[in-house]
DNA sequence: CAAGATTCTGAAAAGGTTTGCAAACTCGAC
DNA sequence: GTCGAGTTTGCAAACCTTTTCAGAATCTTG
């Protein structure tokens, strides 16, 4: 019933060899035979079998793509532009959601692994030593994370802090707290650290509270905690930490940004629904995925000069959850 | 490099074929055989080569999943559903996202419809006539819409609703509006059928305002509209839409559920996260997923005995944005 | 117009698996 | 010990494409 390579070459009345060369490299057929089958191959609409293609060239045209939880409105981001920039490649995507559980996504890796040529492996929670194993199986590129020489696309903090911490200071803000995310995370040992820069070069003083869980319920919990500590300001580890925050804040009364400023980092959806809405640190969610696509294609390419790195910048959104600190 | 089902046949001291069989039929080769084949196989590491298992059987052991916005929070747990019950069957899933463009989508199936045994195709924008095409071609099963014959599984509005509409009715609530999502949305027709019928059976009015886009900015559009019409309470297309009238309402100083209650469709995330909580008609959506690919799996099984149908219960969650009717 | 160089095309092999068919074996019964 | 039924196994074809290699066609040149 499909329509195969012969049925084209003896509608064009060539042989099959012809026909795949006049499809992949036009140039070695003489024009005008290469011309009846493209007509042929038009007329019966004709589409080459990835599955055979793939047998002999062992390429399979698809990439695989990990991220810890579709539910954090994070990710569907960074699969957009994943999404969006391997189809310009005439590549599909595999999904596959862990869950957040660090164990599943190496069996996930190596499932996938024999389906695709690479996969795109976004904030993963395995440790580093995982990481440098599944690398020498599958071409892997990393998004928001970095580990030794695998090729990653990370955002670089510090510029977009240097904005944020600038905004609180000019406000008259001395004191700003932290809310980390989980300790094995590398964004968070990231933005800490971007963190502790920016604010000691500004000569702002910086607290950390205890480790919170990255969800809204984590920012609910860490509240209390942030008003103890006398700071005037505060960033969540993310956006939704931010809003959980914002809404015990809500709760106990507490005046945002009147008696306390909030800053998340991320820029998802929520951050523009919440009221007050949230200020935020964006981070660049479709160009990551994108890029990430870029880095892995070019590993595919050339596997001996594959792309190392690439480094985004976050921006701030200053939105209403920041104010003048409280006297 | 990559080790073949040759490899385990020398490894086991069989042929190819039997190693094959040991693996797809274990009935039909002898028990000690058997054994030695599984040894083999787990001490090389052996999976089957599926492109070229796919080449033969005519099965890629793929399906397909098309959504129409991913940073919409309503699909990733639709997403979430399908992709767990997927990797249950040993099936992989290529996702796409169409960005809301009806015209994309028959583009989209039918390029991945060479790379899939079948399609899941979640809230389709396209006409009828396209999706009766579409089926033509591929299996294809729909969600959250029903065409014809095409299985598929959407959710009845009714049972939930009446406890919604019950629950205002008692909280002296005497009339209700609604605010419609796109005239071209099935789930919208669906929802406004079951109001209609449930508000006439409570005795409850009901009115419904201008159709609003279907997210943030189309509440926030329609908020001062369904304050004129006098109703307490109201109902948005989907909870996006409920937000934004929150979002509105608190802008202008109305109280919630003060002056009026405000009810929406789905249950994401945010809903609860906003303040007042949002109270909502849950729509099960990772059931609605996993139902889908129950179903796909069973049209793939046998074309001729479909199931046709399946119809999954919403149900009211009570939150903080519904109370007694103003006086 | 012949010879050589070049361009274009076809035949055949290869890629890894499944499966129809036939050969080989096992076992019980006579 | 032989026959037959039933079980287990291997061979070879088939799936569809790409690619190597060599032959055919065309062109160039003397």
């Amino acid at each position: 019933m499909p329509v195969t390579i012969k049925d084209v070459a003896r509608a064009a009345g060539v042989s099959a060899s012809t026909v795949s060369r006049a499809l992949a490299s036009p140039d070695l057929v003489r024009a005008d035979t290469r011309l009846r089958v493209r007509q042929a191959v038009a007329a019966l609409g004709y589409h080459p079998n990835r599955a055979a293609r793939g047998l002999i060239t062992g390429r399979t045209g698809n990439l695989g793509l990990l991220v810890p939880d579709l539910a954090n409105p994070f990710f569907p981001g960074v699969v957009k532009g994943v999404q969006a920039r391997a189809r310009e490649f005439d590549y599909a995507v595999f999904l596959a959601d862990t869950d957040e559980d660090p164990a599943a996504e190496a069996g996930l890796v190596r499932n996938l692994s024999k389906q695709v040529d690479g996969i795109v492996l976004c904030s993963p929670r395995m440790s580093e030593d995982e990481v440098r194993a599944l690398t020498g199986d599958t071409p892997i590129v990393l998004l928001n994370r970095r580990v030794g020489r695998v090729p990653s696309v990370t955002v670089n903090s510090v510029g977009g802090l240097r904005h944020a911490v600038g905004h609180l200071s000019a406000l008259g803000h001395r004191r700003v707290a932290y809310v980390p995310g989980p300790k094995a995370s590398w964004s968070n040992r990231e933005r800490l650290r971007a963190l502790r820069q920016v604010t000691a070069a500004a000569g702002v003083d910086l607290v950390e509270t205890g480790n919170a869980v990255p969800n809204f319920a984590g920012g609910v919990a860490a509240a209390d905690q942030v008003l103890a500590t006398g700071a005037t300001a505060v960033f969540g580890y993310n956006d939704l930490v931010a809003i959980g925050m914002l809404s015990r804040f809500a709760a106990r009364g507490v005046a945002v940004p009147g008696r306390i400023s909030v800053v998340g980092f991320d820029d998802i959806v929520l951050s523009e629904m919440v009221s007050p809405a949230l200020t935020t640190l964006a981070q660049p969610k479709e160009q990551t995925g994108r890029a990430g696509v870029d880095l892995l294609l070019q590993l595919l390419e050339d596997p001996a000069h594959p792309i190392r790195r690439r480094e985004l910048e976050s921006h701030l959104m200053v939105r209403d959850s920041t104010g003048p600190a409280a006297a």
